[in-house]
DNA sequence: GCTAGTGCACTGGTCTGACCAGTAGGCTAT
DNA sequence: ATAGCCTACTGGTCAGACCAGTGCACTAGC
């Protein structure tokens, strides 16, 4: 024994290739959002493959949210800048092929809003604080009329705590999670029978929240937060996976 | 005024119809992990198109991590069981784009290791609690003699909790942000020079972590993982960044 | 002079048809 | 019965074509 160890090879398509080079490019800076790549006839004769090739590959790049291209114009395809579409896309395929349930999706809410709202609490400036206190204002102007403004001032919220805790993870999972979990049950939620107490209830909450942030007391607003999101959607959480959410209550 | 109101439309082609049909099929169940696709031929003619567009269909499905094609296969593509694959390429991909730091992929971990403890004091079995003595004991036997077995004992601990934390977002988030923050610093570990007396100090605070999960303490456990994953990795985190690190210890 | 309209050159999306290397399974020769 | 070849497929790639849509330069009309 003790030849050179091989290690295993994997073919490696040309178009693969190709989606490795100008993702590099994009990620490394060198493509910047907003130029353009060289049209798809042009790329052909760059990497002296077929077009069919080349379109594989911004296929691939495309879905990755690195690209897009449309017909008829005249430049190539445009660097985007970066979105968590393609975040969101995988995580639904998560959900739905994993059958995530809204419990866990819920609870995974609970974790990232309340870490938010530990750190808002240290690192909050006072420009968050007032925006934190601007989207309250908007959910108590939209009770009672519109569940749609309504949300989305609780969202603009929950937004503002997690730029102010300064992680852009954390801000994006929230994003990308809070829309699937939207998805689910703002319907119920939108024709609920007490969707104005629960608005009520769910606004005051959101006061005792940012009370405890502006007081810099960052694990009484994880814990209020906790609270607050769970009151909020235990009511369209199946009985039996109710415990796990209070687990995370103490 | 008053008219029908018109919803805006967008061109949708072709390739992504089929990208839709087939998504359908695989996230519905209708097509399990592990059987086939008609071939290329075959799909073309299923969807009344050419071969380019059903390859370009392909392509993307493949991008998502829900098919795999195999030159020469006589079978057609196969239906893959879910993986974080696609997760862990966008989550890669935005960590670089957004210049992520270390910082703050280490304190993501912190967020998620401290939630998965917490859920994992209340929901743990004794079979769990059983593969965390033996990731630990893994981990002494490891040590002094090679970096790469302690450090997979290591993340076999940390996958336990992660299971028993019940919650598979929490467990697949872990896995995903780990690897990217292993890759960043796993040769900087495995090189240093005080490396056996940091694997020792880590040792010793997951001792201290699973014993507080055994006693069924969520709020010691999570406080403790904080301050483990904090000691493991702060002396890779700049200076001027810790701050934000020290924020998740009270 | 300026504007409104018209082509034109080029784009991406799709199609057709072809070739190649690789695979699996049946067939054949031993 | 088995070892090895053959064949009918597969996916990967290529070449060349057509179409609808786009932006821009040019032109006709004011």
């Amino acid at each position: 024994m003790g030849g050179p160890r091989f290690e295993p090879v994997r073919a490696v398509r040309a178009y693969e290739r190709i989606v490795e080079q100008i993702e590099e490019a994009v990620e490394s800076g060198a493509l910047a959002p907003g130029q353009r790549l060289p049209s798809e006839r042009d790329l052909m004769g760059q990497f002296s493959v077929s077009r069919s090739t080349v379109r594989e590959a911004l296929r691939v790049l495309q879905a990755r949210g690195l690209v897009r291209s449309r017909p008829g114009d005249p430049n190539g395809a445009e660097v985007l800048p970066f979105t968590p579409a393609a975040l969101h896309k995988s995580m639904t395929t998560l959900a739905r092929v994993q059958g995530l349930s809204l419990a866990e999706l819920v609870q995974f809410r609970m974790v990232l809003d309340s870490s938010a709202n530990l750190l808002a609490a240290r690192l909050r400036t006072d420009e968050q604080l007032a925006e934190m206190d601007a989207a309250i204002d908007r959910m108590r102007e939209a009770v009672e009329q519109d569940y749609d403004a309504f949300s989305a001032a609780d969202v603009a919220f929950h937004d503002a705590v997690a730029r102010a805790s300064r992680n852009k993870l954390i801000q994006i999972c929230t994003e990308v999670v809070r829309s699937i979990v939207l998805g689910l049950v703002s319907g119920r939620i939108a024709e609920a029978d007490d969707r104005v107490a629960l608005m009520r209830r769910s606004i005051r909450h959101h006061e005792e929240v940012l009370a405890a942030v502006r007081a810099g007391d960052g694990p009484l607003a994880a814990r209020l937060s906790r609270r607050t999101m769970y009151d909020y959607y235990v009511g369209y959480v199946p009985a039996e996976e109710r415990a796990a959410l209070r687990a995370l209550l103490e």
